[in-house]
RNA sequence: UGGGGCGUCGUCUAAUGGCAGGACACAGGAUUUUGGAUCCUGACGCGGAGGUUCGACUCCUCCCGCCCCAGCCA
């Protein structure tokens, strides 16, 4: 692509890679990377980095690498290198061959911190952890350097082979880049490059006892991989300078890191810390619980990505703190399945329903759009008879103010069907309503009367003895604060925040029958509900689906106005 | 308070010395066989104070506020 055709930079990132590209820096190229760590499972937020770090190597021609930080292997396993491959490509990326492991480096990772230690950069310190912590000095006070600062290089050539060979406990020695104790920046007071660590890696097994440290590992992969700009997130902006020295030190090919702020949702927590506790202490299901944010769990629920891709678009890529409400993701799954989603006719709450004047025994098939946004989609045929369903919240025996829908007297059309007026309720000792007495209109088959008389609402509805049953899960926001971390008790935390009612399961609800061949992952939309996905879980005969979004609501908002009202009068 | 960043509608995000625009949210209306969708309309913003300039969100100075850093985590 050349500069002519190009849409204009979207955000301050793509200004630099253009400034690059026009003088010519990185010789034209762009090759960015994604460099997950394996040990959790990819989030809302990582779509985020994802669709920047795939998106800008997409855009200026170049590639984007697949590459796993893996230089802690008491946190990472297998299992989470399987689910974030799985995710990045449902998610609609593709890395081809090139997908590469920090631990592909590890020799040559040791071979430059041997070339440090011959120039005098680097140091095998004795001190503990503990001491070195004491050591690195405070944020407003300097360093003090370690004893052995000074070793020569002789000693510390055979003390760091030493340590490879395995011949001194964990934790006893580290290597230590020489830098500077009295810096400002902390991340330069002789930073931690090597550990003794006897675990067992998730790919190199039991080759190595000791293992780089992430800031020691992370440039210098950027820079094997040729990385021109290596995007990450705010956070790392005050250990560039140390990439930065060691790439110079190196000599070594400099990729340009540039940070961005993370992704934070209101009603989301996102933090690997809290997702893991969330798991751990059973207030969810799992990493794919429908609740969770992580992309697993947003595509159970049945979140496209399209839907996160146009989301991840629109929230835009900025340096400054900030919060996106979950609201602007809900908007972005409702218009993605707006256009694609058939409509369908489900009864969550049933209330039976008989048309007294409609012939026992008659079934008609009556016409009905699979979706009106998309005229391809065509019609299918929905069986009509005596007795009915309809949702319980679509009938009210004393209507309030403004309620449009069924009402003793009223009429009201059912969809693609007909008008139905009730003239009766049934109810049981307890004074519940068991049933609605309607009578139909036969002239309004289809749902037009001829003779113009309009109706104020239409119904879904679904007969009685042709429906499906099926369980269907309500989700809803996890937490009732658009800040979780938000609690007034000390010794709270984010956990007290969590919705009860974030889940509710309901049993009976009654379908169309078409619904019975939902395959697992089948995105509906519920008329007048909501959009729906056919679960994991879903089979023929035992129906499972989970709600993805609730429809735009003007009713509920009328309603929830006229309840605070009520309340404040 | 050492170092590094960031402050534009309620929430995100544009503007690159020349009419503060868009999206979401909110409010109202039109339309509608989904109280859906669509369309129209509206209200709301440059952290503060000075300075430079014909003209400042933009440049300068000072102030205020917020975030990150003291793992042998990433």
């Amino acid at each position: 692509m050349t500069s002519s055709d190009r849409p204009k930079p979207a955000n301050f990132i793509e200004e630099i890679v253009e400034e690059h590209l026009r003088t010519g820096k990185y010789g034209g190229r762009v090759h960015t990377r994604f460099p997950p760590e394996p040990n959790g499972y990819l989030h809302i937020g990582h779509a985020k980095a994802i669709c920047i770090d795939f998106g800008i190597a997409a855009k200026y021609g170049g590639c984007c690498n697949l590459r796993f930080d893996d230089t802690n292997p008491v946190r990472e396993e297998q299992e989470y290198i399987d689910s974030i491959r799985e995710d990045i490509r449902w998610l609609g990326f593709e890395w081809g061959d090139r997908e590469y492991y920090a631990s592909d480096y590890y020799e040559q990772l040791y071979d430059w911190a041997v070339m440090l230690i011959r120039k005098g950069k680097a140091y095998v310190d004795d001190l503990s952890a503990e001491q070195i912590r004491e050591h690195r000095g405070t944020l407003r006070s300097p360093g003090k350097e370690s004893p052995y600062r000074n070793r020569s290089v002789e000693e510390n050539l055979d003390l760091f082979e030493r340590m490879r060979r395995g011949e001194f406990p964990d934790g006893s020695k580290v290597l230590r880049a020489k830098i500077d104790m009295a810096a400002g920046n902390i991340n330069l007071r002789d930073p931690v490059m090597y550990r003794i660590l006897r675990a067992t890696h998730h790919r190199t097994g039991d080759a190595w006892c000791i293992y780089p440290t992430y800031d020691w590992a992370h440039g210098q992969s950027d820079s094997i991989e040729t990385i021109t700009h290596s995007l990450c997130s705010l956070e790392f902006e005050d250990h560039r300078p140390l990439y930065d020295w060691f790439l110079n030190e190196l000599g070594v090919h400099h990729p340009q890191q540039i940070e961005f702020a993370r992704l934070n949702l209101s009603y989301t927590v996102l933090s690997k810390r809290k997702l893991l506790k969330l798991v751990e202490e059973g207030h969810i299901s799992g990493w794919d619980d429908p609740r969770m944010p992580t992309l697993a769990a947003m595509r159970r629920r049945g979140y496209t990505p399209e839907a996160i891709r146009n989301f991840c678009d629109g929230i835009g890529v900025a340096k400054a703190d900030s919060v996106i409400d979950v609201a602007k993701l809900e908007h972005h799954v409702r218009e993605d399945l707006n256009r694609r989603a058939p409509r369908v006719m489900a009864v969550l709450r049933p209330l039976k329903v008989v048309i007294d004047n409609y012939p026992e025994g008659k079934t008609e098939e009556l016409d009905a759009v699979n979706n009106p946004e998309d005229p391809g989609s065509g019609t299918r045929k929905v069986p009509f008879s005596r007795v009915l369903y309809i949702e319980e919240d679509d009938f009210r025996e004393e209507p309030p103010i403004k309620y449009f829908r069924l009402a003793p007297g009223r009429e009201v059309r059912l969809r693609y069907a007909y008008f139905v007026k009730c003239i009766g309720v049934t109810k049981d000792d307890a004074g519940r309503i068991t049933e609605l007495r309607c009578t139909y209109d036969p002239a309004t088959r289809g749902g037009d009367a001829p003779d113009g008389r309009r109706v104020k609402a239409t119904l879904h509805w679904v007969s009685a003895p042709h429906a499906v049953s099926a369980a269907v899960r309500l989700y809803d926001r996890l937490f009732t604060k658009p800040d979780p971390d938000e609690v007034e008790d000390e010794g709270k935390d984010f956990r007290a925040n969590l919705d009860p009612h974030s889940l509710e399961v309901l049993t009976g609800c009654r379908c169309e029958p078409g619904l019975n061949g939902a395959q697992p992952g089948g995105h509906y939309q519920f008329e007048r509900l909501g959009y729906f996905c056919a679960d994991v879980d879903c089979r023929p005969g035992k129906l499972v689906f989970n709600r993805t979004v609730s429809l735009r609501d003007t009713w509920a908002k009328i309603e929830r106005r006229h309840v605070q009202h009520d309340a404040g009068a």
